[in-house]
DNA sequence: ATTTATTTGATAAATGCTTGACAAACTAAT
DNA sequence: ATTAGTTTGTCAAGCATTTATCAAATAAAT
C-alpha cells in the first residue's frame, strides 16, 4: 500500500469516476473542474476533491483537473494497466453471458481459460476459449498460473471449488454463487456479487415507495 | 413507510440475513442469539441487535431469536411476499442468463414478459415466455401493467428505454446496462448492477495486496 | 423458589464519512 | 503588471454508522 489506507466508500467510487472520465474524453472535455463534474454525477464537488486527494495533487487551483491525466491516473490507482490472467469456473448460462458479455482487457484481466463439468459443453467454444473438463484444472493451473478466478458454478460446488483454487494459487474471486465466500484466506479477496440480493433490494425499495 | 426511516445500510444487510436465516432454518435451528449469528455471519452482536431493533422488538432476553419468526418477518420486510409483475427488455446473452438463472418468485417479482428488437430471436422461448418485437411493448404494458424492468438493452438505448417504461407506468428497474440510470424522476428506484465497475473492485484489490 | 447464566434492547462512546468554509494558488482579462 | 474571478487542498464541523456497555428480562438448573 502506498500511502495511508484509502477507505472503503472511496474505492467504491473510483469506477464510477473512470467511466465518467473516460465518457467527457470522447466527448472532447480537456479539463474539468470538481464542480462541474459534480453536477454530472450528482456528488458534492468536495466530495470529489476529498476523493482525489486521497492519491496525490492531481488539480490545479483555479484550472481544475485534466480530465486525460486523472482518468489514466485512476485507471493505474485501480490497475487496469495490468491484465491479470483469470479463469471461469462453471460455463452455464450465466458463466457464458459474463465471458461474453464482460470487456475484461479493459478491466485489468485476461480471460485464459473456462472449465465445466458437463460433458456437453465440455471442447465446445466459447469466444476465443475452449471449454475445458475440470479434471484439467491442477495441469492448467501450473502451467499457466492463473491469479484470478470468476466463480459460476452451482452453490453446493462453490466452497470446495474455492479452497481448491487458493491451493493452486488463485488470490482472487470474483464471485456470483449465492454461497457467502468469506475472505478468510489471508492474502485473498472476493468480490461476491449477489444478484439475488440485488433484486430482493429493488423490491424493498418498491415497498417502501408503496407505502 | 412504518417507523423512522431505515437507513440504507441496514437495507443492504437485510438481504444476507434473510439468507442466512433460511440456511439456519433448514438445518433445523429454531432459535438463534445474536452472538452465535455473528460468528457465523462475521458481524458483531451488537450490530446485529441495532439491525433487528429497527423494525420492532423480535427477540427475547434470555432466549435470543426464533429463526423462523425472524426470517419471516424480514421477508414481509423486504416485500416478499408480493409478486410484483416484471418484463426483461434486452435477451441478449445476459438478459438470457439473468431470466433463467434468477428464482423471481422467491425475490417478490413475477417474469411475465421478455422483449428485444432483434428479429432472430423473437418468436423464440425463454423459460415459459416467447420472446416478443419491442413494437408490441405498448399495447402489452396497457393489458398486463407490469411495475419493475431488467433493463439488459446496449448501453445507448438504456436512456430512452427506460423513459419510455416509466411513461408506461414502470416503477422500478434492475439495470444492467452501464449506463448510469438515476433516480432523477420522482417515484421511481433504480438498482444497478455494473458488473464493469465490480470486476474492477477486484482489480483494486489485487493490485492493492500485491504492492 | 432461588440462583446462575444468557441474552436482549437501549444508551452512550467511538469511529468513519460527508459536507462546508476559506486561504492560497492559479488563470485570464484588462 | 494588476485585478477579478476560479478552483483546489485542507481543516473543521456535522452527520451517520458501528461498537461497547449494562440494566432488565428471561431461561434453565438446582
Amino acid at each position: 500500500m502506498s500511502k495511508n489506507t484509502i477507505s472503503n466508500s472511496v474505492i467504491r467510487r473510483l469506477p464510477r469516476y473512470y467511466r465518467f472520465l473516460g465518457e467527457l474524453e470522447n466527448n472532447g472535455y480537456v479539463r474539468i473542474s470538481s464542480r462541474e463534474l459534480s453536477e454530472k454525477m450528482g456528488l458534492t464537488a468536495s466530495q470529489i476533491r476529498q476523493d482525489f486527494n486521497c492519491f496525490g495533487e492531481f488539480g490545479q487551483q483555479g484550472y481544475g483537473y485534466n480530465v486525460s491525466d486523472l482518468r489514466s491516473e485512476i485507471g493505474k490507482i485501480l490497475g487496469l494497466d495490468k491484465k491479470t490472467p483469470m479463469i471461469l469456473l462453471g460455463v452455464g448460462n450465466l458463466g457464458k453471458a459474463i465471458a461474453s458479455h464482460i470487456d475484461f482487457q479493459s478491466k485489468g484481466f485476461d480471460l485464459i481459460g473456462a472449465f465445466d463439468t458437463n460433458e456437453e459443453i465440455i471442447g465446445k467454444e466459447l469466444g476465443n476459449l475452449t471449454i475445458k473438463d475440470i479434471s484439467e484444472l491442477q495441469s492448467f493451473c501450473s502451467e499457466h498460473k492463473p491469479v484470478a478466478a470468476i466463480l459460476c458454478v452451482p452453490v453446493n460446488a462453490a466452497a470446495s471449488a474455492a479452497s481448491q483454487l487458493i491451493s493452486l494459487g488463485v488470490k482472487a474471486f470474483w464471485n456470483f454463487t449465492h454461497y457467502d465466500l468469506r475472505m478468510e484466506y489471508d492474502g485473498v479477496i472476493v468480490e461476491n456479487v449477489h444478484l439475488g440480493d440485488s433484486l430482493i433490494t429493488l423490491s424493498y425499495g418498491l415497498n417502501s415507495i408503496e407505502l
